[in-house]
DNA sequence: AGATAACATAGTAAATTAGTATGAATTGGC
DNA sequence: GCCAATTCATACTAATTTACTATGTTATCT
């Protein structure tokens, strides 16, 4: 029941993203550069982030990312969502792949488990990008 | 941002002495027969479940264990902190040992993950042992 | 053409997870 | 007193995950 690293990275790049907003796209190095994160890992991130929708990117010299959506329109549930694949599945799996953890599914358990996941993403998803860069 | 396998097992187990309450105590082989679990992962379990105070054992034959609370007193809290040792760290760390994450700390962002591991400490407290068991 | 970007994929060391293995200490019943 | 059933304790392990690095290719600006 952790927040992973991996997390904390894209939050820390697209904060400072949203930072510096303008229509001149800020390049993974800049943002590597100010916050000193892994770069070539924080590119992986990237993908998946505009794979999501959250970030646009323009190609070659001067481009960079961009934020794609409002500040308020971002989330801490879509911020993992896109970062860390195997987000809030029902923890009655577990694991991605079911162990047969509770063998005759649905199980007694299940509904509580997905009441805490249902939980979990809602309050996530209230936590804004906004909200976020605000105290900074 | 998961439940880990651990705890679901702990809970099943904790269900099921719940269930059977009686001044008897119930053996480990005999609820993980029940449950189809790994008895000797189970027992590595409960002795940290003991150690929190949260069930008491019985030695020697005829032994086993016995809640040492009431339902309403054991939380899903409780269950992770005592069988998941690294539950619930400030996310800023990342991992148990500081990674240095956040150079120069607090970093801006330690009072969002600080919010966070509160909000779903006291969420997870609110789940009862008691809440769980009556829906199966 | 050259520099600077994003994009793509594969590899990797360390840690974590979910166990197993082996055995010691304790108690009840015969 | 012995045996079986139990808790208690520690060490090992295979598979997975995590947080990266390495090695490129492709696209765009000057």
């Amino acid at each position: 029941m952790h927040i992973s690293v991996k997390t904390g990275y894209a939050v820390r790049a697209l904060s400072e993203l949203a930072l510096n907003a303008s229509e001149k796209p800020i390049s993974i190095s800049k943002i590597c550069e100010k916050q000193n994160l892994p770069i070539k890992y924080i590119e992986q991130l990237f993908r998946n982030l505009k794979r999501d929708g959250l970030v646009k990117s323009i190609h070659g010299s001067k481009g960079g990312y961009l934020l794609n959506r409002e500040l308020n329109k971002i989330s801490l549930k879509n911020i993992m969502k896109a970062v860390d694949d195997d987000f809030s599945h029902n923890f009655c799996y577990g694991t991605k792949e079911h162990i047969d953890y509770c063998k005759g599914f649905p199980c007694g358990f299940y509904e509580l488990w997905d009441e805490i996941k249902d939980h979990m993403e809602n309050y996530l998803d209230s936590i804004k990008l906004e909200q976020i860069i605000s105290r900074l």
